[in-house]
DNA sequence: GATATATACTTGACTAGTTAACTAATATTG
DNA sequence: CAATATTAGTTAACTAGTCAAGTATATATC
């Protein structure tokens, strides 16, 4: 097995692009003192109407497990980006609310990793954009 | 920024993906006792003819460090999946072999690995195929 | 309504990687 | 050819995550 079929190299090119660009990613969000995972995870929390998940729905959200969770989020509670608030219908449950400050990092954020996106994938065409989420949905 | 540009979207269900697809895999090829960076180590050092390659030519292929590498071969060794050979032309550079358990392992997850992609990407186009590849090299 | 089961976390022990500091060997340069 | 710089690799200390076990609450069942 030398030379890998077209889908075995899908998938080993993929592995190795995505280990490179977090690296890139980490790199890039440095400059406002947080990880590319946790820019994803106030992505997530900026997307829903309230600003607020429950950390189950959150590790989901992000692939990872409720331990992953809940030790990426108590620094950045400890930064005051997210706050916890209590859910009144279900004692067990512990949301998650992006703050104000949450909010307004978020956005900074998302200029920086908008024009990181933006140079690295300038030259692609709609149908190779289309072509690669359609493939990415499948896994 | 609450919704994503094309570009921003890409990246971040590329890591998504990539995040889901490693677990997936990992289990997967649990059943030869190895994980899919193992696997990954083993592919690139089968690609050679002599089936040898520096530490720092394995981490650069891996896009991991030398400590990582250093530190991923020791069980691998143990295991006697690879061999330690020596540089007779400079003695700083620790070669690594692949072992004849190594290749007929690396063989047998191959065919695992070769199911696994098939069966994950059986509906996908020949042209989408070369789209995501195209994508993937500009990271 | 008591009991059993399921859900939402949290924590301890572990794994896979990183960075920074180090050693040893090679290559370059004055 | 001696001094300096570079390269290959290892190791200690750390980070980001996992899994398994535990706690607290909620839901379902008898």
């Amino acid at each position: 097995m030398k030379q890998l079929t077209d889908a075995m190299l899908l998938l080993t090119n993929l592995n190795l692009a995505s280990i490179k660009l977090n690296k890139k990613l980490d790199r890039s969000l440095g400059v406002h003192g947080i990880s590319f995972s946790e820019y994803m995870a106030l992505h997530f929390l900026a997307e829903q109407p309230s600003h607020t998940m429950s950390r189950i729905a959150l590790a989901e959200s992000l692939g990872m497990t409720a331990s992953g969770v809940t030790r990426m989020l108590n620094p950045l509670e400890k930064i005051h980006l997210i706050e916890k608030q209590i859910n009144p219908r279900d004692a067990r449950v512990s949301l998650v609310q992006l703050s104000e400050t949450g909010v307004s990092l978020y956005a900074d954020a998302s200029v920086t990793f908008k024009h990181f996106s933006e140079h690295l994938l300038s030259d692609l065409r709609q149908y190779q954009m289309e072509s690669v989420l359609d493939v990415l949905k499948k896994l």
